[in-house]
DNA sequence: TTGCACAATGGCAACGTTAACATTTGAGCG
DNA sequence: CGCTCAAATGTTAACGTTGCCATTGTGCAA
């Protein structure tokens, strides 16, 4: 019946509950100096009235927003979700939000990334970064605002933390020659892929680091049909007792591929991929693969934002190692 | 040198640029009521200082924050990734954002979402619904707040969209009632999820429609792992010629459950699935299932927020079809 | 009785922006 | 020359919240 009050503020509660809006706003914070009995009055003021604290008048009042933006450029990519959940989790821990923005901006760069934040309410940007930026050397963070990047890669400015591909090579590299191989063969990435870089880069230093010269290597498009071909072309290389796929469907591709030429896995060759991604979706094998903690690679990076609550924090930069899954796809030979 | 301010307002833009505050706001604003001079001496001083708008001061007069919030009970979920695609693609188109929110209360209702919203910075919200919310019928929208789900069941006061499940069950047991099945099996998911259900009612359903008494199902997990029994639980039953399974990972477990017992695919037995989620997994295989535009979904849900603008947008409720999508899973029989 | 500490509450101002209205300037015209 | 009209710019107030400081009330020691 009555007109539709635009948003009920804390005036009209005051005046509702008999108090001044100070005394609501303690309230409100739940604070120790208003008696118990006044609390509840407000507080039944509150409800009648459905009061709920407006967000920009608060922000605007206490210079701060408590959200996290990320910046994305491409949402769809394995890891991202997640990551999500990571930045998710971090942020609720601390009362922050998270802010979510595409950035499809034609020009790959941090700088495009910023822009695009600053006008956003947020107190601190993360940006996941698949490729190489091209401003990546001479990005400088908005002023006020802490960033965070998803990368292998150090920046001088910003704080990063990813995952440790290179690491993650060493292990299956190691791995696989200690289970007899005298080398390991490589299903690379397209090269614009920045971790796929990192792994096949840990790949090639991690043989010559044992004195083996890394062998020519398969680029795959990160698809089990590249794999498939792989595996193929690999097939009747008596020198290839080993791969490891820079991903777990290339790694099963490549599977189906040596079958497909009657090599079979793990008898005549090992294999080993990337990810973990396939434990639901393949039911007649358990691929030997590195899992990854995305989840937690995201709730450092908004740790790191929402952690910081106004002390001048550092720099910093941290990888997380992957731990490496054993399945039925590698065999000790010899 | 300088001391750094904490941040620049229009005030200090004004200062600079020797005009009023307005003629910087509409500076902004790119209004035609400034001359062309005056903007570049405007906008030549908001270079000059690095000033970037305040969201908080600009909503708090506009009462608009130009964001939808998205609730998620979990993140992790099949098509969340391309939905969240789809939000920020439309959100984008309306200059608007996405705030993220995880709910990971445990009344799975809708009020601790829609509670959860009320504190963030945001015009409307969209919650996306894997299970039955406890609260689902009496649940009401805060005032002022547009709220859609994404789910198939209609609610009275909240718009909704989803995929039409019921639909996608049609076609697939018309499709194979059209190749000349006389049934089909269902491998069916857990109880708690709604999009199975609709699809295990669909199938039902459309059975029952054709005069076909359902046969008894089988129950999955969504695991290929489950699929895989299914398939050998359904091997050596003579009616059984084709399967429908609820998700693509059971139905591809179940093409090798089937093969594991001397069953081929598609000669045997005709194996379809749901969700076309294995493209790029699976090499040597390309399985009949059905494909769902999950961004569309996303896209839609925010647009009906942002595309509103003010003018009261009534409860609608959409459906999009999946589209089958024909491999080399299903034969003619016959 | 006075003075003092402390608990509870109120008043005021300011955060940055922009809508609404007010003012100035200059051009065009009879 | 006075008039109107429009373009360009300025002034004011308000959005909702909360930090700071002031005020009132109450019990207790001096």
């Amino acid at each position: 019946m009555t007109a539709v009050k635009k948003s009920v503020s804390v005036k009209d509660v005051a005046r509702l509950a008999g108090v001044s809006e100070q005394t609501v706003s303690r309230t409100v914070h739940d604070s120790p100096s208003v008696r118990l009995e006044t609390k509840e009055r407000v507080r039944a003021a509150m409800r009648e009235l459905g009061y709920r604290p407006n967000f920009a008048g608060r922000s605007l009042r206490r210079g701060k927003f408590k959200t996290v933006g990320v910046a994305m450029f491409n949402i769809t990519g394995t890891g991202n979700l997640d990551r999500m959940e990571g930045f998710a989790a971090a942020a609720d821990k601390h009362g922050y939000a998270i802010t979510l923005t595409k950035v499809d901006g034609h020009p790959y760069t941090l700088e495009s990334a910023s822009s695009r934040m600053s006008a956003l309410p947020v107190d601190g940007m993360v940006v996941i970064m698949n490729r190489m930026p091209a401003d990546f050397g001479t990005f400088e963070p908005l002023p006020g605002m802490q960033t965070v990047l998803v990368t292998m890669l150090e920046h001088p400015l910003c704080s990063t933390v990813d995952n440790d591909q290179f690491d993650c090579s060493r292990q299956v590299v190691e791995y696989l020659l200690g289970q007899g191989h005298k080398t390991v063969h490589f299903i690379s990435c397209p090269e614009r892929s920045l971790s796929g870089m990192q792994r096949e880069e840990g790949w090639r230093e991690t043989l010559r680091a044992h004195g083996i010269e890394p062998p020519r290597l398969v680029r795959g498009d990160w698809t089990a049909r590249s794999g498939y071909a792989a595996g193929q072309a690999l097939a009747d290389d008596p020198t290839c007792t080993a791969i490891y796929a820079s991903n777990d469907a290339m790694a099963y591709g490549c599977i189906r591929g040596l079958e497909s030429c009657g090599r079979r896995v793990p008898e005549d060759v090992s294999v080993v991929g990337v990810d973990d991604s396939l434990g639901d979706i393949v039911p007649d094998r358990r691929l030997t693969t590195v899992r990854f903690d995305n989840k937690r690679v995201g709730m450092w990076a908004v740790d790191k934002i929402a952690g910081a609550e106004g002390a001048a924090p550092g720099v910093e930069h941290m990888l997380f190692p992957g731990v490496l899954v054993e399945g039925d796809t590698v065999r000790y030979v010899r």
